[in-house]
DNA sequence: ATAGCTGCAAATGCTTTGCAAGGCC
DNA sequence: GGCCTTGCAAAGCATTTGCAGCTAT
């Protein structure tokens, strides 16, 4: 009983986040904003946020998941981590920030902005102009 | 005559520097380390690699090219750089160093450590050890 | 001689796309 | 109703692998 006003909270909630950036609120797009969002801060693969659907039993395919993130990306709901050639992460924290990865799990932890000084940083190349600034510190397993 | 000499000093060169990590200096990784180091810093990708070699005539496939360029990876003769989820590409230089990507062209530029300073980071998590922190700074094309 | 390499082609893994059917406004 | 979405399966890429033949030592 509870949980069920819950979910339907998160769902309106996402409804209207959804509205407010002007996607069409579909069922699997509600679905799958409200397990994305109803958390705080979570990374997360395609094939990761398409199992939990699964696991819920909400039916979603994975091209529709893929589609999904690239629109929540798109206009600002989420952000894509690149730490992996040939795997893609997705972050809900859209805030300035930055990350560790653990290489030996393939997980990513936040490193909130302030805890990394980047003092200084060069001017860019001729033309160009800065679009985001990551830091990434890869650790692994201290095994000594 | 000048030209063929010089191919030769870098090919004796190269055939020591493998020599010294190990692999054994075989017509394609001699080829290939000759491409990769006789100029100074190079980013490039596997396909990069492969087009450049065949581009001089040089008989090797795609397969070798990622198998010599991992090997030179593990031995620290290139590291690998991650910006961009589907693509590997590798840098020849080794040293302690950042990078713009240029992501309207897929170009990375080397910024030299001392370029940035990076005044304090975070306790990495229970257990783990810091292995390499990479600055990725993206920008895109300045067309206002 | 033999352990290590190479090339090819096939397999893999992640991601995207084309198109018919379905669902929101 | 109309247009945006979805689902599926197929295609697409970059990368890896299995294995028979080749080669450096």
């Amino acid at each position: 009983m509870l949980l069920n006003m819950n979910v339907t909270v998160t769902l309106d909630r996402a409804r209207e986040q959804l509205r407010e950036v002007g996607l069409r609120p579909t069922r699997q797009r509600l679905a799958l904003a409200r397990l994305l969002f109803q958390d705080c801060a979570r990374h997360i693969t395609a094939e990761g946020l398409h199992a939990e659907a699964a696991e819920e039993g909400i039916r979603v395919s994975l091209a529709t998941v893929y589609n999904s993130l690239h629109q929540f990306v798109r206009v600002g709901l989420l952000r894509e981590i690149v730490v992996d050639s040939g795997r893609a992460y997705f972050d809900t924290n859209t805030s300035n920030h930055h990350h560790f990865f653990l290489e030996t799990e393939g997980r990513l932890e936040d490193i909130g902005a302030e805890q990394v000084a980047l003092a200084r940083l060069p001017e860019p190349p001729e033309g160009t102009r800065i679009g985001r600034v990551d830091v990434i510190i890869r650790v692994q397993e201290d095994n000594e």
